[in-house]
DNA sequence: GTACACATGTAACCGGTTACATGATTGC
DNA sequence: GCAATCATGTAACCGGTTACATGTGTAC
């Protein structure tokens, strides 16, 4: 078994360590949520749910086989806790800027409950690091290349430039506001 | 067979239609081009080069199998550029917003070689309407519950709202410069 | 002749999507 | 008793990831 789970998995433990709540009530948060990042099908959410079961990071609240298909809230383990801990402080990586830095703002948005804050200071800073260094790529890129490209192209080019900046922006305000 | 196919074969008949090129030549690009949407992994690109080849959308530049594995140049068929040119003109829906702007900007970015500019408007036009209409949705949603979320968790709501704001200056601004 | 870059592929695995199945509870 | 909704799951499929396999051309 793999030592990190997916996006899907870490986002449920997450929840569950809010509130103890059954797998009905996981779909139902993100049905009703509209930042719509994840799927609220049930063929996502329980086998996600099954493998946190496996790695011994959730378990039932109310111990003993459940008859037939009622309603079973889950909680964290002390394990799962402790993994989960572990993601929220995994380094920030060159590809977790690359491919789009949602995975990381997931990580970011369970922090306030989970680090203390200087743990989440330091997460923004090498946020912000990242950022700064991959903008820096592009802009290198842009000048070689812009020439070649066909006016849309250069324009879906600059979106992605003007949304890194976005970050990079949002970064500083969150640290100013953690700081506080 | 599914009638559309991944984001991945799109961009593979994009680039094939700007010139031929051979598989190695396709993820070269995708190596050197530092927006790292796709991977430049010989498992993602060869397995979408056949199925673009399964569904008649591409094929060697010069007949005839070739004999061991030597460079072989691709390009669209007939079939192959009224299929890419569907998925351009593809109606903008709520989920593309929902999940992601990537897969829309991606088309945006193919669309000044192969649409009318009056087409690219309309594309522009709708997408900046369901940006908006997403952007109520979150802001409505942000009104009522952002109360209830931890300070992190708000911040991290935020960025995905400011990035939407990003969207809809990047519309505006892709519009000016196409109607030009 | 051998090392290295060129070039194309395949196999195992993994997790999400879609669609379906099925049992339990509630309201009438 | 019956419909609707609550609640949990499974199976087939699909495409990307990782790692490996293998043949070709060139430089030395």
């Amino acid at each position: 078994m793999n030592a990190r789970d997916s996006d899907l998995g870490y986002a449920l433990l997450a929840l569950l360590q809010q509130a103890p709540r059954s797998g009905y009530d996981l779909r139902k948060l993100f049905e009703t949520n509209p930042i719509g990042h994840f799927s609220d099908s049930p063929g996502a959410i329980y086998p996600a749910l099954g493998r946190l079961r496996r790695r011994g990071w959730i378990e039932p609240l109310s111990g003993g086989a459940p008859s037939g298909r009622r309603r079973q809230a889950l909680r964290p383990t002390a394990l799962g806790r402790r993994a989960f801990r572990a993601w929220l402080q995994l380094p920030v990586e060159h590809k977790d800027v690359a491919h789009g830095l949602d995975g990381l703002v997931l990580r970011f948005a369970f922090m306030s409950e989970n680090l203390e804050r200087r743990a989440i200071v330091r997460f923004l800073d090498s946020l912000r690091e990242a950022v700064r260094a991959h903008l820096g790529n592009l802009e290198r890129f842009r000048r070689v290349e812009a020439a070649r490209l066909p006016p849309s192209g250069r324009l879906a080019f600059d979106s992605g430039v003007a949304g890194l900046r976005g970050y990079l922006r949002w970064a500083e305000r969150a640290l100013r506001e953690i700081k506080r």
